[in-house]
DNA sequence: GAAAGCCATGTTGTATACCATTTGGCGACG
DNA sequence: CGTCGCCAAATGGTATACAACATGGCTTTC
């Protein structure tokens, strides 16, 4: 029951995997991704292989370089803290327009989601796991998705994956764990009571929270 | 000279011809596309063509319907107000950013473009045609490259593609061009001279201009 | 005459084959 | 001994071939 996707397509399927191998450090800044190699990793031809990086590329995930081959992009710190801000507008815009409109279905995954999170962040005192940042993902997702503005999704799809890959390489502590879901269930409680205003602080508020986790690290790592 | 781009790869040329006939309104929204009639079209088989139609996915552009078929996205006035909201946050927040850390070259490209678009608009009275979009582009891309951030380049490119095409449906008088080169000229100034605040307040100024033209045609539509 | 199921056709999804370009190494020449 | 240039292997770019799925019309049956 792991397998949350049903995952039809191959290229969806390459999409995923590249993705999440991106986010998981895997496949590291900087390094070269030969098409063949990965088709062959995930059991799969260089076609749909290719279809996905063209998504990443266009997200700024990847970079192509003509006959040359595909690069993963190479973040600094400055820019990734330019894109928290940046994030934090989009998602802080997309909750308040959440607030406005949202449904009733959606108000219930929302709930499933933070139930799931507390579940893990619960139970497990060290890593939650990937199994958390995927409803982290899903929350946001589906707020944005609210929205009923589909270039707005996509463009929070983008800007946010890079958070989502430093969150990644990040070390949480179960404080920090418990800090977050405390933010979602605000963030879900101004928006089921249509709170434009609160929504889009919760909002703002758990972003930077995020911002000020990598300024941390940042810190840190320079001592 | 016309040709300002190489078109080196055949899903680079796919990419720019099938945008610009959506921008164009050649192909309509809610419009399905088929891969084998635009390969025939543009003398290329379905593979770029498809690898041009993912990055359009990505962008919002365009929507694939598994097994299903590929459709023009259709936009609604309100989203696209939105997105020139969002548009005018981002971009004037890379004007700041450019006015910091531009250099010699780029404003140069800046200027060119800006010659550019001071001849066309002056020279024809009606419609100083797509070559004063394509400056218009590059003006803006140029400013957006110049903060040196990937990511947000991504995310521009993609946020000014909807804008874009609005502006290719609506009607615009000699005024109109006369003023947008006007804006251009401040925008370049400021960043010129360095002046954050200012090239972040003109460039929004410069924007808003445009989503107030998209409310104004709106009004007369209603008529 | 209406409805349901099957088949023909077209289109998308994926794999494979072929061509162009890059790249690293080896040998000839200065 | 160094350098230039050529060749071969690898890799990306594109075309084509094949498989899976969807759709519309026709036949068949009630």
């Amino acid at each position: 029951m792991t397998a949350t996707e049903d995952t039809s397509t191959a290229h969806q399927k390459a999409y995923e995997r590249i993705h999440e191998l991106i986010l998981t450090g895997k496949l590291a800044p900087g390094e070269r991704l030969r098409e063949r190699n990965l088709g062959a990793l995930l059991g799969l031809s260089r076609t749909p292989v290719r279809e996905a990086l063209r998504r990443l590329s266009s997200e700024g995930t990847v970079r192509f370089e003509p006959n040359r081959g595909v690069y993963v992009e190479e973040i600094d710190r400055g820019e990734l803290l330019e894109i928290f801000d940046i994030g934090a507008a989009l998602e802080s815009r997309c909750a308040r327009l959440a607030a406005r409109k949202i449904d009733g279905d959606a108000v219930g995954v929302l709930e499933a989601c933070l139930d799931g999170m507390k579940t893990l962040a619960g139970r497990s005192e060290g890593d939650p796991g990937p199994d958390y940042v995927k409803l982290d993902k899903r929350f946001h997702s589906t707020i944005v998705a609210a929205t009923g503005n589909r270039k707005l999704q996509a463009l929070v799809e983008h800007v946010v994956s890079l958070p989502v890959l430093s969150s990644a390489f990040r070390q949480y502590g179960p404080a920090d764990f418990r800090r977050s879901v405390r933010q979602h269930g605000e963030i879900l409680e101004a928006i089921r009571s249509g709170d434009e205003a609160w929504a889009e602080v919760a909002m703002r508020n758990h972003i930077l929270t995020g911002r000020n986790a990598v300024v941390k690290q940042a810190a840190q790592a320079a001592d």
